[in-house]
DNA sequence: GTAGGAGTTGAACAAGCGTTCAAGACCCTG
DNA sequence: CAGGGTCTTGAACGCTTGTTCAACTCCTAC
């Protein structure tokens, strides 16, 4: 066994398969090309990975897992900033770059058109809405668990309304008054 | 001549080409598969579409038609009904299918991986901005120009936060909500 | 040192792809 | 009916794709 060089080579072609994929969408996302990028042979990618599917699959759950992070709070901070700041990270310089979001966009363009992979999307999608929900409240207690819900799922739509329109190039004022308009459902007073 | 089947033809050949996309992916989308599913043979697809590419191309502008037509007024109305229905038309059962929102997602990942498309949609884009922002001037006489583009450039977002978030399941009222937000930003006192 | 497993290579295969094209079908005009 | 354009067909081509596999290297255990 060499565990610190299987991993090296695994996730060098698991980085390069998201690379391409982020760059050139899934039709440039071949076994050939993924060798290339990730500077191995052919045959490596499939002693690794299976199957493609398999490849996009380990694609789709790393982005999940990033995203995931995301609504993970900060032990060391008060209920309000661990809130305050995951709504602020979804505009941080390291998730509001273009190879990022291409990225998100094409996985989501994936799990449309293949249930597998839309299974494994969905999953994901309900972990961040749950973790978005119990944020909200624990900064605000006095707000039943459904109300919480219903304002996570109201910020998530703001949110992915951010990511696609970053990638469209609208302006940055616009994504901040987005992030505003966040922190305002978020924290509104109870109804 | 027969313009009438011609056109019959080609844009069978095209709706096919959308459905397809729509499905599958752009995966699914290869000329033996369009031909199939416009029930006429390979070669007819490349007789009306010189490539592959000037198909897909031809598939982006029909949609980008499609946004198009939601901000166009009814001259009928008062500008303030013609703003809000604009902004009700997207939550509409005519837009908010998975067929169509789905397609939409396949066409922006494609116009994220090809610069070419990429163009396409960015026009588009701009013409919708700019669409929706003279909706709101006209709505709101007292705003000035820079207000209604920054207001527009908001509504979008949330707009595209519904179509995306659509796909993914989550509940209707969350839509209405969002609707009922964009009506906000769209009708806001002047600050 | 050597047997054996883990890691790595690239040639080979079958299937699928976009594109071309010679041939035919169709329909109007003279 | 003969001519000629437009429309339509599917076989054929060369290329790319995902996957397999026999061979090879490298490292470790005994």
């Amino acid at each position: 066994m060499n565990p610190g060089k299987q991993l090296d080579r695994q996730s060098r072609i698991l980085q390069a398969a998201l690379d391409l994929l982020s760059r050139h969408g899934i039709s440039g996302v071949n076994m050939r090309a993924v060798a290339r990028e990730a500077g191995v042979a052919l045959g490596l990618v499939n002693y690794y990975y299976e199957d493609k599917s398999t490849l996009i699959r380990a694609a789709l759950r790393r982005i999940d897992e990033d995203d995931l992070m995301l609504v993970t709070p900060d032990p060391a901070l008060p209920p309000d900033e661990q809130l305050r700041q995951a709504l602020r990270r979804v505009a941080g310089p390291e998730y509001l770059t273009t190879q990022y979001l291409s990225l998100r966009l094409h996985l989501w363009a994936l799990a449309q058109a293949d249930e597998g992979f839309a299974l494994i999307n969905a999953a994901a999608f309900e972990r961040y809405l749950q973790g978005l929900a119990t944020l909200i409240g624990n900064a605000n207690p006095e707000l039943s668990g459904e109300e919480c819900r219903q304002r996570a799922a109201d910020i998530v739509v703001v949110q992915n309304g951010m990511w696609l329109t970053a990638l469209l190039g609208v302006d940055r004022a616009s994504i901040q008054r987005s992030i505003a308009r966040t922190e305002q459902i978020a924290f509104a007073a109870a109804s």
